[in-house]
DNA sequence: AAGGCGTGGAG
DNA sequence: TCTCCAAGCCT
């Protein structure tokens, strides 16, 4: 397949493309718009390993924004299993009855309406119109930052967090074509994720390796600021888990006496089911019972 | 506008 | 083992 494209970069990486790409399923030509969004849903800082199985369930549970829209948001929360971040199946149902009551059970092509929905902030509103619709947007994840980052900035990380800068430098190199720009985009995040890798890049099976910036200036080190070590251990953020946990696993409501036997620290528990109860996530009932939102 | 928000695999 | 980090969003 051919490429005409302005950037010396653009043709390598899309032939690159064409031979490496993932099979997905949310990739395949017939798996629509909502498919697409309810993988990068769950994609937002969770492997794709680890999403697959739970896309694939929640696809033949939901294979539409209605099929969601109409069951309690604690089921989405429980279909969601351990994908980390609860809330986006939160999000995720609460856009779903948005699309139903706004865009007629459509997802929406168009990048504000996209950016309305609960849960899509500009990088999954630009992912959603390039993947599904053909849209040419800068679709700026932390791939596509890092890519940008050695390649024509020359350095060995993005920065911490995404900048203006950033988005400028991507929408420089976006292909002015659209069909090409939206391949453009699939094709430089999936080579930050598969070749131009955080840990150890594969520099030897890069396509662009002879024109990296940061590779020709003899692959630099990282020298910007210290990065901070996310602790788990011991947080807020492990007894939410437990306590999640515990009510993803039970059909119906639960003792609070049920929930006290996961965590020892009593005010940490209490601060814990209360964060989870103000964020929708858990439902109090009469009688010291708790359970997922109905 | 930093910091909160889960979970588990890989090196 | 332990550290890093994985297609961000929201306040």
């Amino acid at each position: 397949m051919l490429h005409q494209s302005g950037s010396p970069l653009h043709a390598p990486v899309l032939q690159w493309y064409d031979v490496n790409a993932r099979v997905l399923p949310w990739r395949d030509p017939s798996a629509g718009p909502w498919a697409v969004m309810v993988s990068e849903f769950m994609l937002q800082q969770t492997p794709v390993a680890r999403v697959l199985p739970a896309y694939q369930r929640w696809m033949e549970r939901w294979p539409t924004p209605a099929d969601l829209a109409a069951e309690p948001p604690g089921e989405a929360v429980r279909a969601w299993d351990r994908l980390g971040y609860p809330r986006r199946a939160l999000r995720l149902h609460a856009a779903a009855q948005a699309i139903v009551e706004r865009h007629g059970g459509e997802v929406p092509d168009d990048h504000a309406a996209l950016l309305d929905l609960p849960g899509v902030g500009t990088y999954t509103a630009a992912a959603i119109a390039s993947f599904a619709f053909g849209q040419r947007h800068a679709v700026v994840d932390t791939n596509v930052r890092r890519v940008l980052a050695r390649a024509i900035t020359g350095v060995a990380q993005p920065t911490i967090s995404p900048t203006a800068a950033d988005l400028r430098l991507a929408v420089s190199a976006l292909p002015s074509d659209e069909a090409t720009a939206a391949r453009w985009a699939v094709a430089s995040m999936e080579l930050g994720a598969l070749v131009c890798t955080a840990r150890t890049p594969r520099c030897a099976d890069c396509p662009i390796r002879s024109q990296c910036a940061w590779v020709l200036a003899g692959s630099p080190p990282y020298d910007g600021p210290p990065r901070k070590g996310q602790t788990y251990e011991g947080t807020d953020r492990q007894v939410r888990g437990r306590l999640l946990a515990v009510l993803r696993s039970e059909q119906d409501a639960v003792p609070k006496k049920a929930l006290d036997a996961c965590w020892p620290d009593q005010v940490q528990r209490e601060r814990a089911l209360d964060g989870l109860v103000a964020d929708g996530l858990v439902e109090p009932l009469p009688r010291n019972r708790y359970r997922l939102p109905a």
